[in-house]
DNA sequence: GTCTATAGCCAGATAGAC
DNA sequence: GTCTATCTGGCTATAGAC
């Protein structure tokens, strides 16, 4: 890795602060709601800068997602270093990050119908690269699960794939949030039981099932 | 009821055919994406016209919330009347037929953070009295089936109704259609069997028991 | 109530000085 | 690369004739 300069380190780091912005914001207001004047006000420079930097309010957004799947991998990466755990396992854990991080209002959306918007990352390299490559990791435990008989086999893997990756914009835990009456913990743990009981399905009978929790 | 004029009745067919294109329109492109110019054009009618009809934008979306709930309001009635079928299976049933609106494309979604669209919606008591019977009638059957052993008594009611909505804009079912490989009907099924197998439970999730990942 | 025409506004993007 | 100031287009909403 080449040495950067000094002007080439303050680029990264301001450019590191609009795509935190940017990724705060989409998470707060989705893409339509969130103005690039917004973004400027927050970062503290003005909207003329920003596009020195980014070409446009939909590269922005892209900017945001290519985070999202670094750090996402990175966890993937993390979990599959976890040797002691079965594939079911880091499924769980990898989707209980995302749900983590979605309550804490750090997960970007964006609208699946701008077609400007797919445009643009579909034609962002860099993004899909990662965006294989997460997905590729999830279906491979999908599979190694359905083998081991800890998730319902009669389910196609791209069923299983969808539905772990449609918790990052599920909003049930908003809802339960906005409710005020449980902790973050709780509806993670409820949304997740939710979601991995349901992939489970009746495949796996008790052998390897953890003690019943008492009911609360 | 008193019977309407004739001008009175071409003027509710009129406002009917509004809220219909409202309603593919919103959910084709969602409420951002959707101009009042597309209605009055897919209408056959002059923006100006819409706007003696409904005061706003807001009020178009409105409308079709409503007409989404009187629909949805005379499904629960008709599983209601069927009195051979348990709690859950009515649950079920609704929650099928929501799923098949969404692939048919007739599911209207709105942003829940636009605040102008929250205003209008909960400032209109149509809406707000018709999503009150709705959630009771289903809340009824929920707290029914826990009781009767067939949804995990473990999770509170508003867990399950909140994931019972959800499926309104799960984004599974749309993914899956978009790969062009299996029929609509058994997409609703695999949707349905992970939600449903979901809620009945069981078992406890694994990874409560496993080191969380650590934030990247 | 319907239309044409337009007002008013806002947000994305750019010009040009420094 | 940063700024201020401005352009541009599209959208909601309205005026006013018929």
């Amino acid at each position: 890795m080449a040495r950067l300069s000094f002007r080439e380190q303050v680029l990264r780091v301001r450019e590191d602060a609009i795509v935190t912005a940017v990724n705060r914001l989409l998470a707060e207001k989705g893409f339509d709601l969130m103005t690039v004047d917004e973004v400027a006000g927050e970062v503290g420079i003005a909207k003329a800068s920003l596009y020195k930097h980014f070409s446009s309010k939909e590269a922005l957004a892209a900017a945001a997602m290519v985070r999202l799947m670094e750090r996402t991998l990175a966890v993937v990466e993390q979990q599959r270093a976890r040797t002691e755990t079965s594939a079911v396992q880091r499924l769980e854990a990898v989707t209980r990050w995302a749900l983590q991080l979605q309550l804490a209002g750090e997960m970007p959306s964006l609208p699946s119908q701008n077609s400007s918007l797919r445009a643009e990352l579909l034609a962002h390299q860099t993004y899909l690269d990662l965006l294989v490559r997460v997905s590729d990791h999830l279906g491979a435990w999908i599979v190694q699960a359905q083998a081991e008989g800890d998730l319902d086999n009669s389910f196609p893997p791209e069923v299983v794939l969808y539905t772990v990756f449609a918790r990052a914009c599920d909003p049930v835990p908003g809802f339960l949030k906005a409710s005020g009456q449980h902790s973050d913990e709780q509806i993670v743990d409820w949304v997740l039981a939710v979601c991995m009981n349901g992939l489970r399905g009746g495949t796996k009978p008790a052998a390897k099932s953890l003690p019943q929790a008492a009911a609360v």
